[in-house]
DNA sequence: CTGTATCCCGGCTGATACTG
DNA sequence: CAGTATCAGCCGGGATACAG
């Protein structure tokens, strides 16, 4: 299971580079994986969507620091991976709701381990 | 357990910032965690080490694409955390041993987690 | 409210050269 | 072999201002 031979081979992976334009360079599902919730906020707002659904604003003002047009790209990048939803509201003012689509929610399990990695080994180092 | 109020607050957080030179922003343990291994590269690191310790230039080659000022830089700064150990020996020539620390192999699990989703959603999505 | 446009800057990359 | 030094260019992130 951790040994490389078990990485997967090149060309499988380099066509779903093409195809989805996804920044692959090491040929193992750990970098792939990466491709995708791999951006600096990407699983900070994934994890604060397995919380529920958030309005744009909200994911604002709960992540300080991040930059408005960051956010909104990498929500589009979300998106367009299948990882979250977008829906709007016409109404006024403008509501836009973010949630994890069925994909995103399948992170649940790696991010909780992750977070639980995190409290042990940072928070209580 | 994905309720934000378990979130750790912000006080405590702060001071293993301070302490550990950590760029955390939002008080959250993924962010927290995303502060050790969020690197671009050093969960490929991680990964490539699970397999066994590896020399500098066995990484190098290992990881295409990385430059060697990075692959450096990111490697003193998982010692430095205490992911990763770094074994010299006095030979002509000289050999440089990585290898993961306990520490670092609790991050197995997450690891392994991440790479099945990987595989599973991207791969053959 | 929900974004986009703009400018700026630090970090990553890439190549090469050099030290121990 | 295992890095560090240097210079270059590009890309992404950050802050502010503005638009629908």
């Amino acid at each position: 299971m951790t040994d490389l031979s078990l990485m997967l081979n090149v060309n499988m992976l380099e066509e779903k580079i093409i195809e989805k334009n996804i920044a692959v360079i090491c040929d193992c599902p750990i970098t792939a994986a990466i491709g995708i919730v791999g951006g600096k906020w990407k699983p900070v707002i994934i994890w604060i969507l397995i919380d529920g659904s958030r309005r744009f604003g909200e994911l604002h003002k709960t992540i300080p620091g991040i930059a408005l047009k960051v956010l909104s790209r990498h929500l589009k990048e979300l998106e367009a991976d299948g990882i979250i939803t977008r829906k709007v509201y016409a109404e006024v003012p403008p509501r836009v709701e973010y949630a994890l689509t069925e994909k995103g929610r399948s992170l649940n399990d790696v991010m909780q381990l992750f977070a639980d990695w995190g409290r042990k080994n940072i928070i209580n180092a």
